[in-house]
DNA sequence: TTTTTAATGGAATAAAAATTCTATCTGAAA
DNA sequence: TTTCAGATAGAATTTTTATTCCATTAAAAA
């Protein structure tokens, strides 16, 4: 059992295995040089798989997550786990926590939430396609009009891409709801759509891209799960997702998103001007 | 168990779920959801993990990972983990991927709106004060209604508070502007109005928190300076600073704020009804 | 309504995995 | 060569996790 404290990140683990690993014995070293090469696959695998991969016995294995500074190979696993976002934190329970402890201040509540926006932004950064993006980009750049629908959570996304195309001068609607009127109509051919939705989804946005699609038309997608009903319809999706904070989210990920779409439209706009 | 053969992809995979999972019961449903926005927690987590963050009991589960196609929980979780290519190098990495695919290509603005965001949410954890945000949360919870105004850039912000506040059960005017119409006169004594605004400041902003202070009222202003015209009305001031990309921002740290507000304020008014 | 069928929750069981233990081995020092 | 301190392999044990089973509940059909 080492005295030093257990690795809390990718970094200090890396570290630590350069400064051992040279004064490991036989068996131990082949475990540092079979997981110096293969980190990633710790999260996913057992002890019996990555000994036998690295040609030791189990214990032998065991004695090496020891040696590196963790409790156990399950303790040195759940670092990989954790450190990696894969598994992001639970934050009904943190609230849960929070309230209990009697720390549950409004400040308190705000670094949840800025924690939660930042997660957020690193996943959207790592996970949306730059190819799917520029689709987005290409296709919206160049149509007639661009209708935006966006209700309930969504609604502040869809008003906000309003607003920057509105600054923008391009031409878009904003099918807004108000009053319950349907300006479904002035959806030409050639025009797209930018819907954007989240579970559960709002039956207006689902209709009229269903509506749209009928037409022929494009549409741009908008939301937070694979398997939206936006999904069927094969619009083109830029899936994006958000952490929440017990049942609320930020929308930091989605604003992101959706900012960067306007900007780079009004951008490869005006290109094809010139 | 069903009869079809399990999927072998990701893509496979996310058919299946699209296909049926609309004809699901409720709890095999509810697994659908859960796993539609957390595909990626399959391979690193437990069924007893999985089946708590999805609400459901762990033998829900197994019935939900025999109806996808597969064998049980674990022949599932095995084509994630085989299928399981590192998405994960470091945040400056994956931001060095974005900005990698053309200077000016959507991706690299994303890129640049991320880093926005995650520099706006730091520098909102470390500006605001939590004694004004306490005092803030503390007019709201005891208002008998809460009024709500934010035009143009704040719109957005504007509507998701009225949208949080909504969802709690909290009474709330929203002044939205539709139509021009202005719905001054349904401000009451004692209640407390939400101005949100940045620099140029909208002029039925500012009436309108005038207006509310002229009838003694307190007014909680969110602004980007500290030279707003809403000072000069002794508001109650939380300050955020943007960082903006060009002339556009993400907003990703004010909207932070106001979800923060609206939960505050929710979770205050649940203690006090005890 | 009553009957039938499907869905659900929770405990019971089985399987798998991690961890420890100990006899045996290896190699260096006496 | 003998002694001794690690180091090692493999089996035994403990812990965790997956899976099944069945009584209860809810929903659908008669």
């Amino acid at each position: 059992m080492s005295d030093q404290t257990a690795p809390v990140s990718l970094e200090e683990f890396n570290h630590r295995l350069l400064d051992i690993s040279e004064s490991m014995p036989k068996r131990l070293r082949q475990c540092a040089d079979y997981i110096a090469q293969n980190t990633d696959r710790i999260a996913v695998s057992t002890v019996a798989e990555l000994s036998a991969a690295a040609g030791v016995q189990p214990s032998a294995f065991m004695r090496f997550c020891q040696l590196m500074g963790f409790a156990g190979f399950s303790d040195m696993q759940k670092m990989f786990r954790e450190t990696y976002a894969l598994k992001w934190p639970d934050y009904a329970t943190r609230l849960d926590n929070l309230k209990a402890s009697g720390a549950d201040s409004p400040s308190a509540l705000l670094a949840e939430f800025v924690e939660a926006g930042r997660l957020s932004l690193e996943n959207l950064a790592s996970s949306i396609d730059p190819e799917t993006l520029e689709q987005a980009v290409d296709l919206l750049a160049h149509a007639p009009m661009i209708h935006i629908i966006g209700l309930r959570r969504a609604f502040p996304v869809a008003s906000y891409l309003s607003y920057a195309l509105e600054k923008m001068d391009i031409p878009a609607v904003f099918h807004d709801g108000v009053g319950k009127l349907n300006h479904r109509h002035t959806i030409r051919k050639g025009d797209v759509l930018i819907a954007i939705t989240f579970a559960p989804y709002s039956q207006e946005t689902v209709e009229l891209a269903q509506y749209a699609r009928g037409l022929g038309n494009e549409v741009i997608a908008i939301t937070d799960t694979i398997t939206s009903p936006l999904q069927k319809l094969r619009a083109l999706t830029l899936h994006v997702t958000e952490v929440d904070v017990g049942a609320f989210r930020a929308l930091s990920a989605t604003l992101s998103l959706a900012i960067s779409l306007a900007v780079a439209i009004g951008a490869r706009r005006d290109q094809t001007e010139k």
